[in-house]
DNA sequence: TTTTGCGGGATTTTT
DNA sequence: TCCCGCAAAA
């Protein structure tokens, strides 16, 4: 058994070994963190423990199903019956077994994020608030933020900090939405995101019978990406295992971009105060690239001041320098990123799937994908619109869920008349208006429309009532696929769009087509259980575009750079690294912010095995209009020794000289665009006014300083060791010198120019 | 109730 | 530039 724990290095082995009591693995990137994790698990399998009691939470879908065939490989079939994947998916999963002790029926709708959107905006207008001071995506985050936090509505609005923050914001009915909102969620029988953990840590509060059940059932608990957590995703799973204390939790604080969901790196720190008798593993050897990136990577990190100190290193080669492309325009950019594609996949007799493009915002994918098009490179674009989010499919979806369940508001919302059958917005706002004034549920409204509004809309209305009654029949009776289909037709849904005989048209059928071929693949699948049409949907609402991958053939990947997180490339470029677009204006004004960017740009760079590519424009369309773009800040942040600068892309010289990608042996420092270094001018050194002395226990090799009276330099190295703490700094001007850090004031600067 | 045309705001990231 | 919501007209 023992024999592929073999396989590991010190630390991760005793990661693996280690599986009793509290247990942090801190992981830096590329350090082989799901296989100390694959190997964990399956190692308490060989020791006899049930897979039925192990859980393991996972980030995405894809991470779950790739670690539980791992773990296949080892200890064969039995690992099939491991609980593992998401919070979200894990949490419904448990949600659905008991949603009747909370109030919820077991075939609860899970509301997307345009569902609760939509929610949001009705709200605003019942209550007549202005939407232009309650913005929805705002009131939204903000609800998010709280349940998040495990703060009800009725919390909320006793809350006085909450109550001054929301009225200086000039949004005082902000609980009021809140609470609302909750209400209608509950009466459609529908859950968003944040409820599916939300409710989760309500049902465990109340009812502890059920608690003790699961946490009978899961005697070793897992976290992946731990750093991505947010409060009530821990408190669930501490909760869970409090009985036997084993739980095991792996992260890296410097990947911790999920800020903005609610992720909280305070739970790594928490998690050291819960549990005192803690066991830290820290695993440090970067197993996946270069040392140019490892390098770089750590540079750029260290630039950090929140984070736990840990010392990434690799035994792989220096590997290639980082190539920087600059550009006139975004679809400049696209070509000479595409064409670079071209030039390395012959250069290197490379597979296109060795290649990933990554961008800040997913708007970027259009010049990069129009470029890759014309040189017929084959793609693939990640997130975007995705499948399930086209509007065909969630027509065809909100049948299917209004079928199931007859409360779900929105779904009706969607197709109460789609196709067109006459019943228009005003019967619609009647019909919510009549359930929630007399407590009645919309099923009930719909069933006895003529007692509302006699007439012939009423005569419409019971007649779609009567349709979804058949269509719950013949969920009753026939296998989710023939169900679905039988539902697509008689609809009407099909019969519109197949008589649509424009190009869209004729794409929308065919997505449709394909979305009940999905259904079909669900039922025929031999390793589901469950293949209701109840949980086809289940799983549909928290699928993600990535986890979509079909193993298909061989294609550059596309997507943003919050996306590729766990995934790997041997060759990446990292595109529009721009002020205002990476670090995002939205995320410059405070320092947890931009540090979070910095964060997401040490993730883009980590993805990468043998070459990084970076590449700016200096202008871009935005908002239909060119603007003009500045180098990013994150490019001066990397020192110029890892760069290899690209010859600017000209017409003229369009056929691909060859000298253009080729790494130059000239220091490359010295071939360093103006433009680059423009942002932060040349100083010549005098007495600096700003001077702070840094904290010494931030100081890394590699990084520039500055001191008062010797000017600028570089670290080269440090000794902690001793009882003076000790750095050898490289001064520009003044040459090598050891400072006692107990007395010399060294300043941490921003840039890393010289 | 449905259709059309106009104007304004959008691009931050995701389960 | 593109998409959405809103207003006016049919």
């Amino acid at each position: 058994m023992s024999d592929f724990v073999s396989q590991l290095n010190q630390p991760q082995q005793d990661a693996v070994l280690q599986t009793e009591g509290p247990v942090m693995i801190l992981a830096g990137a590329g350090s082989g963190k799901t296989r100390v994790l694959t190997f964990r698990i399956a190692h308490l399998i060989e020791k006899g423990v049930d897979p039925y009691q192990i859980l393991a939470l996972t980030f995405t879908n894809k991470a779950a199903k790739e670690m539980r065939s791992r773990i296949e490989k080892i200890v064969g079939n039995e690992a099939r019956n491991l609980w593992m994947g998401t919070f979200h998916s894990v949490f419904s999963r448990i949600l659905r077994a008991e949603a009747e002790k909370i109030g919820y029926p077991s075939n609860f709708t899970i509301y997307d994020t345009d569902d609760s959107k939509s929610l949001v905006k009705q709200i605003l207008d019942e209550l007549h608030l202005d939407d232009k001071i309650y913005k929805v995506s705002g009131v939204l985050s903000r609800i998010s933020g709280a349940k998040n936090r495990l703060i009800s509505a009725n919390e909320y609005m006793k809350d006085p900090f909450l109550k001054a923050d929301d009225e200086s914001s000039r949004r005082p009915m902000m609980g009021e939405i809140y609470k609302r909102y909750g209400q209608r969620c509950f009466k459609a029988g529908a859950m968003d995101f944040d409820d599916l953990l939300y409710n989760t840590h309500v049902l465990f509060n109340k009812h502890e019978d059920v608690l003790h059940k699961y946490q009978h059932r899961f005697k070793y608990v897992m976290v992946d990406e731990f750093q991505d957590t947010n409060l009530s995703q821990y408190s669930i799973t501490r909760k869970l295992a409090a009985v036997t204390e084993n739980i095991c939790v792996v992260g890296d604080d410097a990947q911790s971009i999920y800020g903005f969901r609610g992720a909280d790196i305070a739970n790594i720190l928490n998690f050291e105060r819960d549990y005192p008798d803690l066991n830290i593993f820290k695993l440090e050897q970067n197993y996946r690239s270069t040392k140019v990136i490892v390098n770089t990577a750590n540079a750029v990190i260290a630039k950090n001041k929140a984070q736990l100190r840990k010392n990434v290193w690799t035994g792989n080669e220096d590997g290639n320098l980082i190539e920087v492309l600059k550009a006139n325009s975004d679809q400049e950019e696209g070509k000479l990123v595409a064409s670079s594609i071209f030039q390395e996949k012959m250069n290197g007799s490379l597979r296109h799937s060795d290649f990933c493009v990554l961008y800040r915002t997913n708007s970027q994918s259009r010049s990069m994908e129009e470029a890759l098009r014309r040189l017929n490179i084959p793609y693939r674009i990640y997130g975007g619109l995705s499948f399930y989010q086209r509007k065909e499919i969630k027509d065809l979806l909100a049948y299917l869920r209004f079928a199931i369940n007859h409360n779900d508001e929105q779904a009706l919302k969607r197709i109460i008349n789609y196709p067109k059958r006459g019943i228009g917005d005003t019967t619609f706002a009647k019909i919510i208006v009549t359930a929630n004034e007399h407590g009645a549920t919309l099923w009930d409204v719909l069933c006895h429309f003529n007692r509302v509004a006699p007439g012939r809309t009423s005569e419409t209305v019971m007649n779609f009532a009567m349709l979804i009654k058949s269509y719950e029949i013949a969920i009753k009776e026939k296998d989710a696929f023939d169900a679905a289909t039988h539902i697509a037709k008689s609809s009407g849904i099909l019969r519109e769009l197949y008589d649509d005989k424009s190009i869209e048209g004729v794409a929308r059928y065919e997505n449709l087509q394909e979305l009940l071929n999905a259904i079909k693949e669900f039922v025929v699948d031999p390793e589901r259980e469950d293949k209701s049409l109840a949980a086809f949907l289940n799983d549909v609402a928290l699928l993600t575009d990535v986890d979509n991958e079909k193993g298909d053939n061989d294609h550059v990947s596309l997507m943003t750079i919050h996306q590729s997180k766990g995934l790997e490339y041997r060759n990446v470029y990292l595109v529009g690294l721009e002020e205002e677009l990476f670090p995002s204006q939205m995320r410059m004004e405070s320092r947890a912010d931009l540090e979070e960017e910095r964060r997401l740009f040490y993730v883009a760079i980590t993805r990468a095995e043998k070459k990084l590519t970076f590449s700016y424009a200096t202008t871009r369309y935005r908002f239909g209009q060119l603007k003009p773009c500045e180098p990013s800040r994150f490019l001066n942040e990397v020192d110029s020794k890892f760069l290899s600068v690209g010859k600017k892309f000209s017409h003229e010289t369009r056929s691909m000289s060859q000298e253009k990608f080729v790494e130059r042996p000239t220091p490359a420092h010295l071939l360093k665009p103006k433009t680059l270094i423009a942002k932060t001018p040349l100083k010549t050194y005098t007495t600096n006014p700003n001077f702070k002395a840094s904290d010494p226990s931030l100081l890394q090799t590699g990084l520039r300083v500055e001191h008062q009276k010797f000017g600028m330099g570089t670290v080269l190295s440090l000794d902690f060791g001793g009882a003076d703490k000790k750095a050898l700094v490289n001064f520009d001007t003044e040459g090598e010198k050891t400072l006692l850090l107990s007395f010399a004031k060294l300043m941490i600067v921003e840039a890393n120019q010289p």
